[in-house]
DNA sequence: ACGAACTTGTGCACCCATTCACAAGGTAAA
DNA sequence: TTTACCTTGTGAATGGGTGCACAAGTTCGT
């Protein structure tokens, strides 16, 4: 019905839960699913389910449910799913690697296309089969590649400096593991992933409920959930 | 003033990003902090920050600010910082090294104290000074290292049964990286990290802004958002 | 002693998201 | 055709979070 309007930042953020939830049904099948169902694939409630997917459009059929296949193809296209947006990860350390090396981010159409490291002993080499650049080399390797996302995986001292490139060379959406505030213009996506932050959360909750004794007493209602829930 | 309330799961989000911030401030120094320049250091803005703040008690002065080094621990005291958390990390592939051989969390107070895998080949050895155990191994490692979280960085199939094993050793703080819904006794406190779908969240905002050339459209108030703002 | 300049703490209005509950619409069997 | 049953789509209630705006309290210079 509100195949036009805007879809919420909490509904986009599900999306990709969704298309996950659907890789059980074969490509190509004639499958449908219910509202239920989805809901207990992607690990939210029915509820939910049903409005995030009225935003998309009516897509499903009152009294049978969802048929699978058409519903990828509609979240997909929601998402852009169908484009392929390059990669460059900026820090080819620890953390940069184990990055550049996953097969799971090439396969959702986010592939490593491209590197950038400071140090003299990797520039000029391919690391898992990732050649790796300079920092000088970025604007040409962008426009060469067509890269779309940068992540920044450098040290901290280093991400702020990293991501004024990536804005230079005209990348809008960055990912950073950097643990500090980055200030980039308004018109680029910046989703910061701090995984001290993450471990610290958990902290919380385990030094309330160790105070009592053991018991969980944080009254919060849904204790799992998903990292990164937070809009856009 | 409001010192024993339940503090929002928003605020408690945004404890550690508070600490942080505070880092540029020598402890034992006598500085003090006004909630606008904690704002910036923290990346959101004064009002939250003051209304935070106001969740832990009330330890500003009016017309000065906050002092740094007792805010400091403040914020240390209601987080828990003060304890240890010992890590294992399960799946000791890609991600799982990076993370063991990451200083930043020890630094936190979550040391990575050993790591789980069933490569034969892994198994007994040291990987970057962290010893690795066969999963039969679980149980006594979590009780002879006093283990508080586990991290779950095996392939999605493996997920779910690390997760059992987790829970069955009395672990009840799990951070996943595994792109899967895991299910976990409710007393269990689950944070899944999923970056594929930060990712593609990224590429709708991508995929929107260049539908219209260029400009983007998207309406979003506020695109530079830490992930992992979601509650608990 | 007093006023100007600051900064905190918080009541309040607003917005977004979640969840319920049910009418509307569809299937299938008799 | 009718009846029983199912599931979607969506108003409406609820709740949490955000941010404004300002009173209350503090400092500093005169
Ligand atoms: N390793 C982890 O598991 C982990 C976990 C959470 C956060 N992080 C954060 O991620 C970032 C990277 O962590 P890491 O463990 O991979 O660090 P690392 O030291 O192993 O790697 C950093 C890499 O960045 C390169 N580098 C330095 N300056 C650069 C620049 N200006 N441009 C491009 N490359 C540059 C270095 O040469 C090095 O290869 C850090 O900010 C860290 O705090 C890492
Ligand atoms: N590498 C990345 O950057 C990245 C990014 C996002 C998500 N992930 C996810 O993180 C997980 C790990 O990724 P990876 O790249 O390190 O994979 P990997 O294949 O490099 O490593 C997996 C490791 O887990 C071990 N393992 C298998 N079954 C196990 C079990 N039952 N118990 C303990 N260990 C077991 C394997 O022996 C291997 O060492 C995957 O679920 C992946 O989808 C990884």
């Amino acid at each position: 019905m509100n195949s036009i309007g805007r879809i919420p930042d909490a509904t986009v953020a599900r999306l990709p839960l969704y298309l996950r939830g659907l890789d059980v049904f074969p490509v190509g099948g004639a499958a449908t699913v219910s509202s239920e169902e989805l809901a207990a694939l992607a690990g939210v409630n029915a509820a939910k389910v049903r409005k995030d997917l009225s935003y998309l459009g009516t897509y499903g059929t009152r009294g049978v449910g969802y048929d699978a296949d058409f519903l990828r193809f509609e979240i997909s296209r929601a998402l852009g799913v169908a484009n392929t947006w390059p990669i460059v990860v900026c820090g080819m350390g620890n953390l940069g690697r184990a990055l550049a090396n996953h097969s799971g981010f090439a396969e959702r159409g986010f592939p490593v296309v491209a590197a950038i490291d400071t140090d003299p002993d990797k520039i000029g080499v391919e690391i898992d089969g990732i050649a790796v650049y300079g920092p000088s080399a970025l604007a040409s390797v962008v426009a060469k590649h067509d890269v779309a996302v940068g992540i920044i995986a450098t040290p901290p001292e280093a991400a702020q400096g990293t991501a004024d490139r990536l804005v230079d060379a005209g990348i809008t959406s960055i990912m950073s593991f950097a643990p500090i505030v980055l200030t980039v213009p308004d018109d680029v996506d910046l989703r910061a992933v701090d995984l001290a932050t993450e471990l610290q959360i958990l902290g919380f909750h385990l030094h309330r409920s160790r105070l009592v004794g053991g018991a969980d007493v944080s009254g919060d209602r849904e204790r799992d959930l998903l990292v990164g829930e937070g809009p856009v």
